[in-house]
RNA sequence: UCCGCAGUAGCUCAAUGGUAGAGCAUCCGGCUGUUAACCGGAGGGUUGGGGGUUCAAGCCCCUCCUGCGGAGCCA
């Protein structure tokens, strides 16, 4: 007898085993019952059959509640019938600890209850589906990037000073001083860029905005790529090759989660071929205005605007060339157009909104400083960072991804609230 | 911050201004192949808080609280 998950079952069929989980459920009919137990690798069917088995044995069966943990031994049957290909015929059953009614019961439920419950709703099928996903996402894109041979730069999370204002960020006292958790690694990657050439960050950042839509968390996690000497065209190449391969990642190594999560796997696959569409701002602006939009040029685009843009294809769109005013200080102005910034947003399909922003960085001194002081930007915290100019400027470029909205949009979500384990959102701070 | 919707059993939801109900969960009973199993029974309620209208309020009015959706802002 061995130890075994879940997962390895169905090559171990006519040995006996020793499975350790919790129910998931169990059903039950006169002499016969099923318990599902679960272990984190996958489901399992065990079988308890009470002529055949010893008394205990069935009266255990019949003690354990939903969610117990418990440890089942028996052997490995191949049975059609059962969700996975195989079951598991009880012979001993130890029930580690009896649970007691347990709140997240296999009905409907409500968000409200849901997030309060949220350590216990991790347990559940969808959302360990979700996890998963977020798993092979996250994982890939370490693999992406160390494979191109680019070095990860773990940016601070307290700061001493805002990236673009200080209005979004939250604020914390630190000895004394004010500081801020941060909202981007972005400023923090461009002096190690210098350094490394090739370079990544990659953790949690925070936006105090109390937003209240389906696409905004307080504390949401972002992929920040920044190469030397690439610039706006080598960018959307990069950001295009990245998110394709991702998706195609998950696709592949995720067929079970998503077929859970009840995603049309057939709706993503244009999202990994490539090119993505790319269009010019200016000619986003006049396919809305065909579309019956109110915006003029100068407008940035809102979720609906953005949604109506990128359902023309089932790929991801990328616009490009924002006008100066609406983007980032720091953002390279186009060189046939000073009052546009060489600035890239990707729009998801399906509504899923904007998952990258990212732009060529001004590499100029003189422009930056100015840029700095047109914003009424404190010029004294940003001395490290007119240092990149100063001390060897050189062109360069980088985006932003953030995770969890891929996930959602991945995994079909209809709330970034699933996206990530324990979600951060206005009037949300538990568990 | 603004606009809209909602709050009834542990959970999801019903209930013309007139005796508060169902499903799931729990407990008891039945069933040898269940797939959110099914069938029978039982327990379970200060209808979010406060105030008002009325013979009578879960329902109408005022107010506060909480949640949800959206706008703005953004990934």
């Amino acid at each position: 007898m061995r130890d075994a998950e879940i997962r390895e079952l169905p090559g171990l069929v006519g040995e006996e085993v020793r499975v350790s989980g919790w129910l998931y459920n169990a059903r039950s009919s006169g002499k016969l019952r099923f318990l599902v137990v679960r272990d984190g690798s996958g489901y399992l069917q065990a079988v308890v059959f009470k002529p055949g088995a010893p008394e205990s044995v069935w009266a255990e069966a019949e003690r354990a509640t939903q969610e117990s943990s418990l440890r089942v031994v028996g052997k490995v049957k191949e049975e059609k019938r059962a969700p996975g290909g195989v079951e598991l015929q009880v012979e001993a059953l130890e029930i580690v600890q009896l649970c007691p009614e347990y709140p997240i019961t296999p009905k409907e439920h409500g968000p409200d209850f849901l997030l309060n419950n949220r350590h216990l709703w991790l347990r559940s099928k969808r959302q360990h589906a979700v996890m998963r996903v977020r798993n092979e996402l996250t994982f890939g894109i370490r693999e992406f990037f160390y494979r191109r041979n680019y070095v990860q730069i773990d940016s601070p999370i307290l700061t001493p000073a805002a990236a673009e204002g200080t209005s979004t960020l939250f604020e914390t006292d630190y000895f004394g001083e004010k500081a801020y958790l941060s909202q981007s690694g972005q400023l923090y990657l461009e002096p190690a860029v210098a350094a490394h050439g090739k370079v990544y960050c990659f953790g949690p950042t925070f936006r105090a905005e109390k937003s209240k839509t389906r696409r905004h968390l307080t504390e949401f996690w972002m992929v920040e790529p920044e190469i030397a000497w690439m610039r706006f065209e080598g960018l959307l190449d990069l950001a295009e090759e990245f998110v394709s391969e991702l998706v195609a990642r998950v696709i592949e190594r995720c067929k079970e989660d998503l077929e859970r999560l009840e995603r049309d796997i057939s709706v993503l696959e244009p999202a990994t071929r490539r090119p993505y569409p790319r269009i010019d701002y200016a000619d986003a602006v006049e396919k809305l205005k065909g579309k019956g939009f109110d915006v003029n040029f100068g407008d940035d685009f809102g979720g609906d605007e953005e949604t109506a843009l990128a359902d023309e294809s089932g790929k991801p769109i990328m616009i490009t060339r924002y006008p100066a005013a609406i983007k980032a200080f720091y953002m390279e102005p186009d060189p046939n157009d000073a009052s546009r910034a060489l600035a890239v947003d990707m729009i998801a399909p399906e509504g899923y909104g904007e998952i990258i922003g990212g732009s060529e960085r001004i590499a100029s001194y003189e422009l930056l400083e100015k840029r700095i002081a047109d914003h009424g930007l404190p010029r004294q915290a940003y001395e490290w960072y007119l240092d990149v100019r100063k001390y060897g400027g050189f062109p360069h470029s980088g985006f932003g991804m953030g995770i969890e909205r891929v996930v959602t949009w991945l995994c079909g979500l209809s709330h970034l609230r699933e996206a990530i384990p324990y979600p951060r959102m206005i009037n949300r701070l538990y568990p």
